[in-house]
Parts: C-alpha cells; structure tokens; sequence
DNA sequence: GGCCAGGACACCA
DNA sequence: TGGTGTCATGGC
C-alpha cells in the first residue's frame, strides 16, 4: 500500500480494503483499452462486454482487421454499447488518427509526452477528457487521474466538492491529494467504479452497505434538499 | 413497460 | 460559457 495521506487516502483505504485490488483495465491488449474507452461513454461496463465479446468472436479486434472493417459492419457488431453508430464514426475516427500520426504504431503513440499526446487526443473527433484519460492511463500506462460521473457524485455527496464541478477542477482535486502514482491513479478509478456500481446510482442517494460509511447522510449535508432526499 | 446505465458533440442564446 | 437536445440497446 503506498502512502496515503488526507481524507482521500482514507477513502482509497477503506475502499480498498473492501474491494480489494481490481486489476483494471478489464482487456487483454492496449487497443482493447482504447475501443473499451470509447464504447463505455454514457453506458454501464456491462453494455460493452457484449460488444467486445461480438468484436472477439469475429476476430476483429485486432488493429488491421477495425481499420479494414466498414463502419456500418462496425456498427451492426457493437449496438450491445448504445449509441452505436456514433461509437463506430468515433472508434474509426481513433484509428484513423492513430494510422496518420503514428503509422499504426502503438507504442510510438504511447512514446510521446503525457500532455502533448493528450492535446492530441482531445483533437480526435469524438474523444473526450475522459475517454482520452482512459486511454492514457489504462492503455499508456500514464500517470493522470480519470474523472467519471461516479467520482463526482462520491465526493460530492460526501461533501468534499460541488455538485456542478468541472471535469479539470475534480482531477486537479484528486491529484493534488493522491502521489502521483500509475498505480495508485489505475487502483482509486477502479475502486470508485465499484463503488459507484454497487451503490452511488444517481436516484438512489441512500444506501445501508456503502463502504465508505455514511457518505449517504454526508449526501444530505452537501445541500440536497430533504425532500429530493426522502 | 418505463427507466436507467463509466460521454461527447452540435447548436443556441 | 452554459444549458439543452441528440445518440438509440438491453437488463432489471
């Protein structure tokens, strides 16, 4: 366990010791990371398993075999994802970027600087703040935190942040309180997802088993109004 | 059968 | 800059 220190090395530890050590992120190759990254925008992990599953099955998720894939093939293979034409326009738009800038190279790709490689990232159509730290922490093996509506909604209803927090605000929160560990980075994402999962459902504010004790009553404590509570 | 699930983009004021 | 609509499947 490295050092913690702060309320948020207290969250990571009880977390943890819950959880236990994730072994995220839950794919065999970095591509495999990156089409993850894109198909679970907006959607539970659960809705892209099957996806996945559907690419493997075909033998598709290799990088010559998606670049060489028609898109509306592409689409027809990972609707379990929702929102499915619009994944495949983004996972071909990905492909395409790393074809132009980097010849197909992964590890050339993952070579370039944290902060230039994420501009980059961010340029590509279709690749967010989030999906981009995805990619660069679980595929790249880059030290930056990836912030989800789950880590918002935790802290928030402990009372540590605001609701309407930006993306940059709650990594640069997270950050500032965690080392700047891969490891750590990889573990504490994780662990808020499952926690996040379980029981931090966006209408379903209180929950007896949460790990973190009491978050729920912190919940009222942040602002929410009873009513919204009850 | 309705509701909800780890975003990102376009468009508008 | 911030709010809102759009995307559009499957499991509970």
């Amino acid at each position: 366990m490295p050092e913690l220190r702060s309320i948020i090395g207290q969250i990571y530890k009880n977390l943890y010791e819950h959880y236990g050590p994730r072994g995220w992120w839950p794919a065999d190759s970095q591509l495999e990371v990156i089409i993850g990254a894109i198909l679970t925008q907006a959607v539970a992990w659960k809705n892209v398993e099957k996806a996945i599953e559907n690419l493997k099955g075909e033998g598709l998720l290799g990088y010559q075999d998606l670049l060489d894939l028609p898109e509306s093939k592409l689409a027809d293979l990972i609707k379990p994802a929702l929102y499915n034409r619009q994944k495949a326009k983004k996972i071909k738009a990905m492909l395409g970027f790393i074809e132009l800038q980097y010849q197909g190279q992964l590890e050339s790709m993952f070579q370039t600087p944290l902060e230039v490689l994420r501009s980059q990232l961010l340029g590509v159509w279709g690749i967010g703040p989030e999906t981009a730290d995805s990619i660069l922490l679980y595929a790249g093996h880059k030290a930056i935190f990836v912030v989800d509506t789950y880590t918002k909604r935790i802290f928030y209803r402990l009372g540590l942040v605001e609701e309407n927090i930006s993306y940059a605000e709650m990594q640069d929160y997270i950050q500032a309180h965690l080392a700047r560990q891969v490891e750590l980075y990889n573990e504490f994402h994780a662990l808020l997802v499952a926690l996040g999962a379980e029981c931090c459902h966006k209408k379903r504010p209180q929950c007896l088993k949460c790990p973190l004790k009491n978050c729920c009553q912190e919940y009222t404590l942040a602002g929410i109004r009873k009513q919204e509570v009850e």
